[in-house]
DNA sequence: TAAATTTGCAACTGATTGGTTTCATTAATT
DNA sequence: AATTAATGAAACCAATCAGTTGCAAATTTA
């Protein structure tokens, strides 16, 4: 069983239980209630995400609430690191063929 | 065939190509001599990346250059735009926290 | 033109996935 | 104490996945 953070956001459901969790702590049987699939499956994907440390849960009674481990969504991000610093970079380029572009109009315009 | 960004980064190797190929683009068999499995298994993984978008081809006489489509790599930065604003918020209240304990310790500390 | 290179595609295979149904366990109600 | 509710785990199944080998098409090189 392949168990990282990739894997488990590749599924649709487990993002759909990610971004409810978020908003909430929830039951399995509340989460189920948004979806058409079993409680069942439901619960195997809280499973998976548990295990790649994505949701932790907090037993009260005999119901657990889910809730989600922001900490773990960060290494999405810092993945994306590196290439945000790519994109943001092309961004400045735009800048710089812009302010080019300015300074070429401006050299053209006939000076009053 | 499921073809999501999501489904895409979900597979080690297919991360891996991403990565190397956002330095410069190249060619399969450029690409496969990175890893350990065959050409053909590459091919495939560029082919599911090529299909939703990550990778743009660009043919150069019987060689074909890969390379990363950084716009389409905002997409899972913007899903996770929605977690950003909260973990952000999260360290505001640790902010608070820590200043609200700093004025306790200022209420408590003896005055000269 | 013949041979070599680069690539994609088809067919096959074993492993994994996401789902189902059934059952066991524990906690709350009656 | 008996019943109901909430949950996880096991066994099974069809679909998908990532890999393989073999082959065909196109371009370069000899």
């Amino acid at each position: 069983m392949r168990r990282d953070i990739f894997q488990a956001i590749a599924d649709p459901t487990r993002r759909a239980i990610i971004g409810l969790i978020a908003i909430q702590a929830m039951t399995p049987n509340a989460i189920a209630e948004h979806f058409e699939t079993s409680r069942q499956a439901i619960s195997k994907h809280l499973k998976i995400l548990t295990e790649c440390e994505l949701l932790k849960q907090e037993q009260k009674g005999r119901e657990i609430y889910y809730q989600l481990e922001l900490e773990k969504m960060k290494e999405i991000d810092q993945w994306l690191t590196q290439f945000k610093a790519m994109w943001e970079n092309r961004f400045n380029e735009l800048d710089n063929v812009l302010a080019n572009l300015k300074n070429k109009t401006d050299e053209n315009e006939p000076t009053i």
